[in-house]
DNA sequence: CGCGACGTTGATTTGCCTCAACGATTGTGG
DNA sequence: CCACAATCGTTGAGGCAAATCAACGTCGCG
């Protein structure tokens, strides 16, 4: 029979061996979540449930910052983690807000749950320290290629990176993402296909 | 007895209660490096060595892009760890370069060590679960940052954030990590005594 | 002393944003 | 099933924040 965590048992396995019983805890620490398309799963301001995997579907995660402007953070599509790590950890309200962009479904599981889980089979630490140690990776080359990469770079190095997020994701979302107006994405998009 | 590791043990018992053996492996983990003001520890193009973490002194990372212009990624004084996760994680050459921006001592976690150390006491994987996953928090923030604030108020931010490292970092360095040039850097402190 | 690194200043340029208008597509209620 | 509104991508004109280029003063140091 399959199931819903299926997806989930099988990447913790890539960097961890699982007993029976840690399998079984693991597949009942979470909560199953169906959420139709342009759902909001978190809202900014309310403190955060926890950390989300996404079974299928896609997620975005925006930050709305002073003066109301939404800059998109992250997507989130099957088989990637997302969730707001510093309001999990700080305690504090979630200054960020994640959306279905199609149906999905994906796995919650809340902070009790994780804590929970931790304290009970401290192996799990292991897989979420290869879990944000590889997120960290990515993240530090995000940063460098802000400061080395023109709008269009960034655009290409997107493509490749992501080739089929944009038969779904409207342009906007991706401009906001990529730190440009989507009047601007617009324009690197009709400069490239000229040629 | 003081001794250099001493630092970096109070830092894991923060998280993590050691026993004697596993104070007495942590401590014999790391090698002792001093290194006077200037020197490059670790260059890009090579692999790298290991995790650092700072006693005392300040290093920067920076990556050179391939324009060959020189981006600060990172500054690390005293009690911070840095280093080329990427290059560790996939066993390839760096793409950052070290240096001491003043004289410095640092302990450095070879790759093996690390391993070694993760694998005879897991305990310290959930040390640098939270290390990694503090660190991913800072680094999200500064991306929304970056998109959301103009230059003044980025230096405004790390003038906040970091008060002494302006003291003896030069401001060249500043303006490249914060995403500008020293000469626009220049004209907002400018702006910014006029009043 | 003289050289090199650093911070500053001004003139000019440019990459990207803002604002406004316009088709095309989607979805929705009558 | 059509009319209409809303959303989305596009285009153009104009503007601005920050980069570029060049010159200059200052300081530490061999």
């Amino acid at each position: 029979m399959l199931r819903q965590t299926d997806s989930l048992v099988r990447a913790v396995r890539k960097h961890l061996d699982l007993t029976p019983e840690e399998e079984n805890f693991l597949r009942n620490a979470f909560q199953i979540q169906s959420v139709p398309r342009g759902e909001v799963i978190e809202a900014s301001g309310e403190p955060t449930r926890g950390l989300m995997y996404v079974t299928s579907g896609c997620l975005m995660t925006y930050y709305t910052d002073k003066k109301g402007d939404d800059h998109v953070t992250y997507f989130a599509t099957a088989g990637w983690w997302t969730g707001d790590l510093h309001s999990l950890t700080a305690d504090e309200p979630s200054i960020y807000t994640t959306r279905t962009l199609v149906d999905s479904e994906l796995l919650m599981l809340t902070n009790a749950s994780l804590n929970q889980l931790l304290e009970r089979y401290p192996r799990f630490e292991r897989y979420f320290r290869i879990i944000f140690q590889n997120s960290l990776v990515s993240h530090q080359h995000r940063i460098i290629q802000n400061y080395s990469y023109t709008a269009q770079e960034r655009y290409e190095s997107f493509r490749e990176r992501f080739p089929t997020l944009e038969q779904y994701v409207p342009l906007k979302y991706i401009a906001s993402y990529l730190g440009m107006t989507p009047e601007f994405l617009s324009k690197i998009r009709r400069r490239m296909a000229k040629r």
